[in-house]
DNA sequence: ATCGTCCCTGAATTGTTGTTCATTTCTTAA
DNA sequence: TTAAGAAATGAACAACAATTCAGGGACGAT
């Protein structure tokens, strides 16, 4: 043979798989996960559109690592924030507080791969991205029940409510207009964080205090990216 | 003119209309929205795919259409039972069960309506059903802190969370499995209603009273139709 | 009965996208 | 420099579903 996958080679190749994911990724967050269309993300990623199907082997394909990808970031955002806290009462306020955030800051793509229309060969990516999540607070609500913080409940049903409760008031279709002001903003965060933390049980004194410690003061870093960086080739 | 729609023609027109949206409905309720096609439809409806078009001018009016009326039949659901209710908390709990029960009697009709992928065109009927929805709950929780029975709050933000909050749990791809054993499901109600009362404020003690109150002792009418019944033609 | 009008039919058309593949362009080792 | 192999190209293809329309049938008035 007289030819072999120098290092350089394989460099830009995996250079050139990731330029397409970011591509995927800044369109699906610009425009929604239904313009995430191989011809639109080749030519963003400056290939022709067969040259995606070298490196993905059907289109959703790509979305599915997408979301996964994305989901990865999100969870571990959670998970960070939720194991500095000082207990399992505060480690799920939290992550609470932590996903809100996170889905405001990027409610396009949050949208689409929560629950924007999208192709039936994704619904397992996507099912579980959610399932991931739901079971992070799962886990969260038990921990605190167990010691005591909340009363016992079935934990599998209050966390899948507690996400759905979020995303529904902050990145759905209903959401407030008004998520430019950060004040609102904050104000919108602290609401749902303190409705979560009653209704899995927290008296009202102490969810307020939970959640005045647990949401950042400010939320400087909204227009960068809390979430995840689209990486650029 | 040698010809003139009389009474019967036009009985037989409503008539198929009619039947046009009922074989939507039942393709819905039984393969979900995606399989709401013009073809298949129409071979339910026993008429040609053609003649869909006589009566609704594309798909997506007609799928349109199929959403606002079930989405109305709920709404009216609901409010009949809220107002049954003695006073505006009791209101508020009768609301959420009656959500509840609704979107479990027909979890594949409220999935598709809800959040199923779906055509673009449709996002408008979508959203206003969903509006109506939070609007009504918004003014139910609105109602009662008036009353002085919740602590006052964005109640816009938090209609829409719970609504969320129902939806995710009950009808979402992450709903429990075990939705045939009516004991189950009842307990799942009961749950995410405690859930509900007290994210808007309500003490738990009563909250347990009120949700106890609220959903009925057995749900018998399940696999009847107690959200809407397909008509046939 | 029959004519004018409307209604129904369903095969063909249209439009949109994902996917393929023959060809071209690059890359490597001899 | 060159030949073998890999990668990239982009126009053509395929699949699917909404929509159209020319022709046939049904209906109402005369």
């Amino acid at each position: 043979m007289v030819y072999r996958r120098t290092q350089q080679v394989m460099r830009r190749l995996a250079a050139r798989r990731r330029a397409i994911l970011a591509a995927a990724r800044e369109t699906a967050a610009e425009q929604g996960m239904a313009a995430v269309q191989i011809a639109p993300v080749a030519a963003r990623a400056e290939i022709a559109a067969g040259t995606v199907y070298r490196y993905f082997p059907s289109k959703a394909e790509l979305i599915s690592e997408l979301i996964s990808d994305i989901s990865r970031e999100q969870l571990d955002h959670v998970r960070q924030a939720a194991d500095a806290a000082p207990g399992p009462l505060s480690a799920l306020a939290a992550a609470v507080t932590t996903i809100a955030i996170d889905a405001l800051s990027h409610r396009k793509l949050a949208w689409g791969i929560l629950a924007e229309p999208i192709d039936v060969d994704v619904v397992t990516a996507r099912l579980d991205c959610r399932k991931a999540i739901v079971a992070e607070i799962e886990s969260r609500i038990a921990a605190a029940a167990r010691a005591g913080h909340l009363p016992p409940q079935d934990a599998g049903i209050t966390a899948a409510a507690l996400i759905g409760a979020l995303h529904e008031a902050l990145v759905g279709p209903l959401a407030p207009d008004n998520l430019d002001d950060p004040a609102k903003l904050r104000e919108a965060v602290q609401t749902l964080a303190l409705m979560a933390l009653r209704g899995v049980g927290v008296m009202d004194a102490r969810a307020r205090g939970l959640v005045v410690q647990a949401v950042p003061p400010i939320v400087p870093e909204l227009t960068p990216q809390p979430m995840a960086a689209p990486v650029s080739a």
